[in-house]
DNA sequence: AAGATTGTCAACCGCATCCGT
DNA sequence: TACGGATGCGGTTGACAATCT
């Protein structure tokens, strides 16, 4: 009741909180904010105190300007998730979620509008790039399989041909589910990838509307 | 040179989710 | 299980800088 009536300080932070919020996380570590931002004796929120820390006085971070390969990145992660800013931000240690929003608005949103034909080939592009690598993992995988089914094969030629067959759709049962796919032929998993990719387009649709 | 426009980014806000009681 | 506080997330704003006219 106190703290919501309290009056806390906005707009840009001032060097003497930074160094006084700095020295608070690296004696307490993160967390507790609404106990920092008291403790630290900063007329700050919690809030206001968390994202300072986060976006701008975390020791990890790291400065400058975007890269051409981070920003690949972005675009790709941004493809297949859409505006999880955070999400996309795990995979680029050092930069912030802010950061990488900030970086997408100026940099994509406008030129999407400006010329939504490049946009749109670019995300045609990296989707066809996503459906090959997905295609190279789905064939190690059928390679994998093939060779786990031999071995299982194997086993089974080397039992008992009697005790073999009387007991083969148990065996079957207990396949671990990896093993399922292998007995797909070709142009079932063909299908069964090309629907894959039909619901990744769908759901990045869905992620971008 | 000066005003207008555009770009950049730190910070705020509202909502959702998590977590302890 | 319900509730309230803490935390996290994404959208938006506003101040300042850079560029254009």
């Amino acid at each position: 009741m106190e703290e919501s009536m309290r009056f806390w300080r906005k707009g840009p932070w001032t060097t003497e909180e930074d160094s006084l919020l700095t020295e608070h996380v690296k004696l307490h570590g993160e967390g507790r904010w609404n106990s920092v931002a008291r403790l630290a004796g900063l007329k700050r929120n919690a809030k206001s105190c968390r994202l300072r820390w986060v976006n701008y006085l975390r020791p990890d971070l790291k400065r400058g300007k975007i890269t051409p390969h981070e920003e690949k990145i972005i675009l790709d992660l941004h493809t297949r998730w859409g505006n999880r800013w955070s999400t996309i931000a795990r995979s680029l240690p050092g930069r912030t979620d802010n950061e990488i929003k900030n970086y997408w608005r100026t940099h994509f949103k406008k030129k999407g509008k400006l010329n939504s034909d490049d946009s749109v080939k670019l995300k045609a592009r990296l989707l066809k790039r996503q459906k090959f690598q997905q295609e190279q993992r789905n064939q190690i995988q059928l390679q994998k399989n093939k060779e786990d089914m031999e071995k299982v094969l194997l086993l089974l030629e080397e039992s008992n041909s009697k005790v073999a067959s009387r007991h083969q759709d148990m065996v079957h049962e207990e396949m671990p589910s990896v093993l399922y796919p292998m007995t797909f032929n070709d142009s079932q998993h063909v299908v069964e990838t090309n629907s894959m990719y039909d619901d990744f387009v769908l759901w990045d649709g869905l992620w971008n509307f």
